[in-house]
Order: structure tokens, then C-alpha cells, then sequence
DNA sequence: TTAGGTGCAAAAGCTTTGCAATGCT
DNA sequence: AGCATTGCAAAGCTTTTGCACCTAA
């Protein structure tokens, strides 16, 4: 996603373009795939623009996660994040964390499709975005495991 | 789950049982398998108990938290939640959360036994639990969506 | 007895909002 | 021109903390 097509997007829904929400879209474009807090968007914008207030970030970014432009995340240390969407690349959040070691281990592949499709018929729910956490045991330390196991 | 397993886990980790704090893991227990916010579980308290203080509803749910007696979820509608542990049954937390007014739509289905299976296989990864999280619109606020609409 | 717990109120820290001024379209 | 948008400051929110008093063990 780049600058004209997120412009559009803003266009099409009736959103004015100001020169704030301009160097906003570029801040976060900067931010490439990287997550980010509205105080680190603040940052990088007031270098280019000091005048611009903190309350236009935070209204740019609502209108911009009410779009899906970006999500947000939460890694809970006191702060929503966001991440700009992927959305013809689905770019999902799979993650397998061993409950031992703390190991992260990404999954590529996304293996919710079905799921999906299942979810908006019965739900009737618009799918943006979805994170997936699995906790276990990754091999190593299930084979180094005293005592009990599991299945 | 029930209060004496939770009493004897306090106990054995050097905390006072005072009748605040009974009174709290009443309320929690009468939760059942929701999730609650501090504030809900404050009010549940305050019913039985009027002059139990908000602080101490907060300390409490954050030794119970660190004694693995609950865990916190975050739906980024501006306040933590949290939901009684199960340990031995399986207990999946699947949510459905919309973007718009925040509302948490909670999935009682397991739909990834079969997903499940595959990553065990492929990943070669014991599974002890996960937690899915659909971020989306629910069909209200889709309705009443300014400008683009997805699909 | 005494270390830990409580209630109150105030502080913290992120986020939202009211309002007058400003500026897209 | 008309109405959305902005910047500022103040308010709002949940959550944490300081402190004097209390209490479970």
C-alpha cells in the first residue's frame, strides 16, 4: 500500500487531505512493516512539521484503523501500536510460543482461510485482521521434559 | 477451579487471606468462565462488601494474575480483562472484535482441531493452548460504515 | 507482635474532547 | 461559503502509588 492508494481510500470516504494528514501517511509509510505507537508517529512527523498537535495523530490514526489502513496491536506496555495492513498480501500474525523457553517460532503460512469463511457466514463479521498465539512445547524441550507429559 | 484451591495457593505463596480478598475470589468465581474487567468485578465486591476499596480490587487481581489463577486478555477497548484459568480442560479463547464500537463477540466453537493437528505434524510442536483473536466489523457498525466498504 | 494489607486521595500516563480559529474543496 | 479539521488545554480514563491506619497469623 503507498501514498496515492491510502489518499484514495481517505478521497472516497469523504475525508479531507490536510498537509497533517499528508506527513502523517508519510511517517507511517517510513515506519515500513514496523510496528509503532501514535507517540513514535508524533515524533516523526513534528520533525518535519513541529506545529502539528498530538490530538490530529490520534484522530488520523482512528480514521486510519477505521479505514484499514493500519491495525492495531497490543503488546501491553501501557500503549496501542499499529502496523500498516497488508490487505491483497495477507500478512497475518501466527505465532507459536514455547512455553518453556520462550522460543517464538513465525508461521508463514496462513491456515485460517476456511476458518474465515466460516466465521463471516455464521457471525455475519467483516474481517479485517486476526492474531493467532499457540503456547506449547516446542521439540527440544518437550524431548528434554521431566516428569509429566502431555498430548 | 473452586475457592479452596485458590485459598491454598495464596497461602502457600505467603499471602494473607483477609475477607476482602475472599470476597474478591467470590466474585470472580461467580464469573464463572467470562471475562471481567477490574471494574466489573469491583462492583460485584461492592455489593456484598461496600467499603472494599478500588485498590485494593487492582492489587488483588494483580497477585492473582501473577499466580497464574487468571490471565489478563487485552481488547483494546481501554481496559484489561481477565478470565478465570482452566488447567486441565482445554479452554480456547477465540474472539471476535470489532474495530467500530469494541464489542467482543465470544466464539464457543473450537474451530481449529484440525489446524491444530497440522501444526503438531508439520511444526513438529506440542500444543498447549492458543488464543485467536478476529479483528473485523460486526454487522451493526458495518451497516452504518462512512465511505469504502470492504469485502 | 509485626509484616503485610487496606482505604483514601492524589498522581500518572495514555487518550479524548470542547472550542475558537483555520483551511480544504 | 460551508463545513471538516486543527491546536491547545483541559478533561477523562483506567491504573498505580504514598501514606497513615489496621489486622491476619
Amino acid at each position: 500500500m503507498d501514498q496515492q492508494q491510502i489518499v484514495e481510500i481517505l478521497r472516497k470516504s469523504g475525508y479531507k487531505l490536510t498537509p497533517q494528514r499528508r506527513i502523517t501517511i508519510d511517517a507511517l509509510l517510513a515506519k515500513g512493516n514496523e510496528h509503532f505507537s501514535v507517540d513514535e508517529l508524533y515524533r516523526q512527523v513534528k520533525e518535519e512539521s513541529p506545529e502539528v498537535g498530538m490530538s490530529t495523530i490520534y484522530r488520523t490514526v482512528q480514521i486510519l484503523e477505521e479505514m484499514g489502513i493500519i491495525t492495531r496491536r497490543n503488546f501491553d506496555d501501557g500503549f496501542a501500536r499499529f502496523e500498516l495492513c497488508e490487505r491483497n498480501e495477507k500478512h497475518w500474525h501466527h505465532h507459536l510460543i514455547c512455553l518453556k523457553c520462550n522460543k517464538v517460532i513465525e508461521m508463514q503460512d496462513d491456515y485460517l482461510e476456511t476458518l474465515e469463511k466460516e466465521i463471516e457466514e455464521k457471525k455475519n463479521f467483516i474481517i479485517m485482521n486476526h492474531e493467532l498465539k499457540v503456547y506449547g512445547y516446542c521439540s527440544d524441550c518437550y524431548k528434554n521434559m521431566k516428569g509429566v507429559k502431555f498430548d
